[in-house]
DNA sequence: CTGTTAGCGCCTTCAC
DNA sequence: GTGAAGGCGCTAACAG
């Protein structure tokens, strides 16, 4: 059967709240008596029930972190900086002290199984959750969203965002580190303008998505500011974020437009399978054709060309978020942080042929 | 103040056991007073306590992943399809049904954490737990894993190995899916020895685990068959997983055998590494020197030369870890499995020259 | 410093 | 088909 705190006190012979006080560590107990009751754990093999301390302490250790696609590093790199804030760096022992248990959730960018994690979490009465990656835009959804997060910050859950725009409402969450998608694509978009390209094609991301639209608005700000707008609609195809979806857009993209001198992509990922589609046309990158992607992930740099990106801070903002989930790090002013991206000017962009 | 069972026991004129009866749906309840019940829970916002639930009936919804690096798309991939499987697609309601919680913990290839995690979720009584990719050689760590699986089985978790081998008692694991990690790096050193290639650098993973050495040992193992081993400990070079440890092995095997006419990578992401080293020295790829990774990530097609890897079913053996920890499926005889691997050869790999 | 006493919120026999 | 009662394993005041 399974061994209790009550049996690890009789064997101990001192009372199950002294074992409950050695093991939280939380109320002076006489040295003798934490060793007796340290080796009876020990001798037993006893592991806490989390969930009967949970109940009576009126506390979770869990911290639920929603990504929005698990296989995608964007998400791994983020995720994994938070967790590491989050589980601390482990006693050693493997033993677990006062460990909070970081755990991911992996939405698949179904704005259904994101509330269905919201609404697990907070049945499980998390200590906190942090939301990341771009938000659907679906008005429904987004008040959905933004009840959930309401009801869970109201029974003590801290709520943070990690490069998601503050909620409409500007809902009660304990912090919103937000990327600045919007800047970062008009970083890139000068890049190329400043390069000679006038006609450039963009391969975005799902619609409805806050991410998507931030960037491709920053683009095409860009754009106009150069008098280099074109047909905007003719000049953007829409996909997933994923290589598949760059690869097919971009074939689209010549189909309409085999004029363009560059191809902006939502994201490096998508970059990649933009880069694909252009050399199996013949092209070559960047003398016949430039390619830019966003975000900067790992595989980037190593490329062929190196990918022209904008760099985004995913690790130091994971970890961040983590911090505040913590309550470790204060919240910026206002609740909000604005975090900054970096163009990275590399191989794959050139000025246009002829 | 946080509404309980019993508020909407009062609201609806009912008993605390029958609202507990039409929320689990395991007893008949009439349906004019299910219906009733049901509306007090919207009416109130009524929202399940995990913990005194699980505490209730001994039973626990959560579910762990562990992974040995979260930003790794290698156990992204694997990790999300098994998360599909065990969440289900969601009632598209937000509601959450009977869904079991899956949570994916990144033990960032560390022993303790993996051990820590493991208490944490034993603390939790996890209904199943699933640990994904290499195990760390140590034999103390391999026998506290096995001691810390057995006493989770015994607590009625059910343990699956995904993409990792037997514990070496062959403890009691629901089933261990193991992937031919040897068997794939035989097919790949052959196809290499077949385009004529004799002196083959090797770019292992980290010491002490189970897939650097299984992927080494095939790839041994077919260099002797054709008595091609050479020197095998100059051959190889030791990093970790990731495209930076790729690069610079790469350039520490270049100087101790300037000779060398292939390099084959631990994984996909090493030997990207490893190709951005032979480039910085000049060298073309396939023509000068061919490289080859392990197991077909994504983006593993698109770079240029396309990369020659072997290829392992990932999402596949994910949701299949799933489905055993979920009990959908009959573990496989004797509770082991070994996925095969698949060579796939694409443009990094030519004759050697001259 | 340590023991005693109540619950935390829910499920589950057992009666009706 | 429904209610009443007890307890899941632990923590948190209180006393001493």
């Amino acid at each position: 059967m399974t061994v209790t705190l009550a049996d690890v006190a009789a064997r101990a012979r001192v009372s199950p709240a002294t074992v409950s006080r050695v093991l939280n560590g939380n109320y002076p107990v006489a040295a003798s008596t934490r060793e007796r009751v340290l080796r009876a754990v020990d001798d037993l093999d006893y592991v806490l029930n989390g969930q009967a301390s949970a109940l009576a302490a009126a506390t979770s250790d869990l911290v639920g972190i929603l990504v929005n696609d698990i296989a995608d590093p964007f998400f791994g790199i983020m995720a994994g900086a938070a967790q590491t804030e989050i589980g601390g760096p482990g006693d050693g022992s493997g033993r677990a002290g006062g460990e909070k248990l970081a755990v991911v959730c992996n939405t698949g960018g179904s704005p259904d199984r994101e509330l269905t994690y919201l609404t697990l979490l907070q049945r499980q009465r998390a200590a906190a959750v942090i939301l990341t990656g771009g938000a659907v835009e679906d008005p429904a959804h987004q008040a959905a969203v933004a009840a959930k997060l309401a009801k869970l910050a109201d029974a003590g859950t801290r709520v943070v965002l990690c490069g998601r725009p503050p909620l409409p409402d500007g809902a009660a969450v304990v912090a919103a580190l937000a990327f600045d998608n919007q800047g970062g694509a008009r970083l890139l978009a000068r890049h190329l303008l400043s390069l000679g390209h006038r006609r450039i094609g963009y391969v975005a991301g799902p619609l409805e998505r806050t991410t998507t639209r931030h960037r491709l608005e920053g683009h095409r700000q860009a754009m106009r500011e150069a008098g280099a707008a074109g047909d905007e609609d003719r000049l953007t195809a829409h996909g997933s974020y994923d290589r598949r979806s760059g690869y097919d857009a971009t074939v689209e993209l010549l189909r309409r437009e085999p004029e363009i001198t560059a191809v902006v992509a939502a994201n490096d990922t998508v970059a990649l399978g933009a880069a694909a589609a252009l050399r199996d046309r013949g092209l070559r990158i960047p003398e016949d054709i430039s390619v830019a992607g966003f975000d900067d992930l790992p595989f980037s740099v190593d490329v062929v060309p190196a990918l022209t990106t904008v760099r985004l801070p995913l690790a130091e903002a994971g970890a961040r978020a983590g911090r505040l989930a913590m309550g470790k790090e204060n919240p910026p002013p206002g609740g909000l942080a604005l975090i900054p991206a970096e163009l990275m000017v590399r191989g794959s962009t050139a000025g246009p042929r002829g």
